[in-house]
DNA sequence: GCCAACGTTGGC
DNA sequence: GCCAACGTTGGC
């Protein structure tokens, strides 16, 4: 059973489109305790929601893990890690931060209350109706 | 170990 | 560009 996460990245710094050009990516600087503990629940095979912050405000779509938490390379204290992701699913449809707000069971969302966390765990349940906003199955 | 000050993040 | 929220740091 995998389970769910969600990915907050600046898109001037890495963007969903370069994720899909890139094919996989390692998900590194990550300097928060709280999201260096979801990094390290992450199992492969995870799906992790990719959220566009500070543009777009909105989810672009769905990545996997493939490869689980290992130490960051451009961290030399040794004490942060990252993980390896690849491109899931696109969504047709970005699911913006708005209509999560109104959202009665995503406005409860981690995300929403820890605006600035980094790596948030994400509920089945929550993962199914965005997947559906999404315009894609789950 | 607590708490105030500070810095950073992110939505608007 | 501003401001609110929150995590982190450092003095006691």
């Amino acid at each position: 059973m995998a389970n769910y996460w969600l990915l907050k990245s600046e898109p001037f710094k890495y963007s969903w489109e370069q994720l899909l050009k890139d094919g996989k990516t390692f998900w590194d600087g990550v300097r928060n305790f709280q999201a260096r503990k979801n990094l390290m629940a992450m199992k492969k095979g995870d799906k992790c929601f990719f959220y566009h912050s500070n543009e777009g405000l909105c989810i672009m779509g769905i990545a996997e893990v493939i490869k689980e938490h290992y130490p960051d390379p451009t961290d030399n204290t040794g004490k942060w890690v990252c993980v390896d992701i690849k491109p899931y699913k696109s969504f047709k449809k970005p699911v913006t931060l708005q209509e999560i707000k109104e959202h009665p069971v995503l406005k409860n969302m981690q995300f929403v209350k820890q605006q600035r966390l980094s790596v948030s765990a994400v509920t089945p349940e929550e993962y199914e109706i965005i997947c559906k906003l999404g315009g894609v199955s789950a």
